[in-house]
DNA sequence: TTCTAAAATGATATGTTGTAACATATCAGT
DNA sequence: ACTGATATGTTACAACATATCATTTTAGAA
């Protein structure tokens, strides 16, 4: 059994334990982004779909599977970049902390990284003071990769 | 002199001092920005344009002011809201620091703070020991602003 | 086993943000 | 007035996203 396919099995039994399905199409969906490796669109991926499995997906369908992939932790929105990206600690047991993005601007890979704590909060003091209340401790930053710079 | 006006005023002193124009039109949208007090989308200042001025900017027109006004540090992009914000340090002579933001996700009410200077260098050190390279240090994080909570 | 309610997906239309490509207008200096 | 640079207009479209209503699938009850 190939990595992908190790990892998506893990998803399987992930949504299991908390009694949600992962059904065919959230299952090609999460496919995508995994064996891709990179944030993909929605749009890319109704074409990774097509082409892979040669299913068409309508749009509203592959938001739907990624809001759903999303609150099972599966998947991670990047908002930066209007993307999408496989978390990537779905066969770890742990649970993981907050992630934080770099994103490579020009080629779309992306690294999920763990900030230390003391800048994170840091960071939420500081918010705190100015009076605002964060939603999201995710920070997701421009960059360019390795090969990309 | 009211402190839009004001604020208007050392705009168009700034870009004289730079060699640039502040035309009419460029004048509008950043008195968009400046009066609203706010981030607004490009579209919104098509509106607010058509609104306080009766004139009909076309979207281009507005993206290609918005960009020059990004050029001359008069307006900030916020990519996590596709929105546009006009910069609060107009008017002081200070050159500031790289700026970062807290939007509110409900009524577009921006926030722009400076962080500590450790925590963004401890952020950059730690982007860069991932490899990449920061693109922009610009931070910006999803908050409720007080009045919104 | 069939029925039913909930969950998942499909289909269509439309809204929002942004850019490409090319045309025209305006202004500053000769 | 002419010219080159800067600014703006027009049209078309690409990319991202949601609203709404219809249909299908699935798990479990009757």
């Amino acid at each position: 059994m190939n990595s992908v396919e190790s990892i998506i099995k893990h998803a399987e039994q992930q949504c299991d334990v908390r009694g949600t399905r992962l059904t065919q199409k959230r299952k090609q969906v999460l496919t995508g982004l995994v064996k891709s490796n990179k944030a993909l669109s929605a749009y890319e991926l109704i074409d990774f779909c097509k082409q892979e499995f040669d299913v068409s997906l309508p749009a509203m369908s592959v938001y739907r599977i990624l809001e759903f992939l999303e609150n099972e932790l599966l998947v991670h929105k990047l908002n930066l970049a209007n993307k999408y990206v496989a978390c990537m600690h779905i066969s770890c047991d742990h649970a993981h902390a907050v992630p934080q993005f770099l994103i490579c601007k020009n080629c779309s890979i992306v690294k999920e990284i763990t900030v230390e704590e003391s800048t994170i909060s840091d960071l939420g003091n500081t918010v705190k003071v100015a009076g605002y209340q964060l939603l999201s401790p995710q920070i997701e930053l421009n960059c360019l990769c390795e090969n990309c710079a």
